[in-house]
DNA sequence: AAGGGACTTAACGACTATGTTATGTCGCCA
DNA sequence: TGGCGACATAACATAGTCGTTAAGTCCCTT
């Protein structure tokens, strides 16, 4: 995306682009997995393997927490991963997702200039 | 919305706020109106009556540049208002739309608190 | 007041999103 | 190595989105 100065022009290549980050942006449900992935030690049970500081919150857990079914849930996850908002990381047998801060903190700066 | 610190937790009234907005921008389309929107006579055939720079391109002109049938451009432009994106202003028998800026400028600033 | 132009509403079809349950796959561990 | 636990895939139902065409409403002009 060519979005660097604030009150460019944005080509169809860029609108296209933000549409695709604001379609996994635009659900509650991920919002809120998100919101919990800001701090996963406090909003998750604690984890035997994958440090929730270093990999983040464990699948299950997530899902559990959304309250949907597991592949509703897991769908969420992948949909957050494919956009690059969150990086899965497995271990063992099971994903744990952390926040991709460094693209999250990107977003406010491509909405800057619509 | 009770986005104000950057790094506090958002509610879930905050997340299905910001999901309302997200809905309404995660459109290429609407996307393009907002651009075009930036500066109308730029975008848009003269305008007999209504301001271009004041109150905004009429309805048909954009509707005719989405390049969809009327009542498809009017719905996305109803989405746009609804969300609180640009603004209506009725002369004569027409509709002329512009950008509430404020309102698009507070974007930015609720994302970062995601 | 009659007609036309601008927009809205209604009704429909195609596609996407989101949920479900059932079933697969596959790594771990006993 | 047999089985369980974690996640993925498949198949399906429902709801929302986005497009269409056809009517309806309503203001303006003549």
């Amino acid at each position: 995306m060519s979005a660097s100065s604030p009150t460019s022009a944005l080509s169809a290549d860029d609108l296209a682009a933000l549409e695709a980050v604001l379609k996994a942006l635009a659900s509650e449900r991920r919002l809120q997995i998100l919101e919990w992935l800001k701090d996963p030690a406090a909003h998750f049970p604690p984890q035997e393997h994958g440090d929730p500081e270093l990999h983040g919150a464990c699948n299950l857990f997530i899902v559990e927490k959304l309250g949907v079914s597991q592949p509703a849930g897991s769908r969420h996850l992948k949909v957050l991963v494919e956009a690059g908002l969150v990086i899965p990381t497995r271990r063992k047998s099971w994903i744990y997702y952390r926040r991709d801060e460094a693209a999250i903190a990107r977003i406010p700066e491509l909405l800057r200039s619509i």
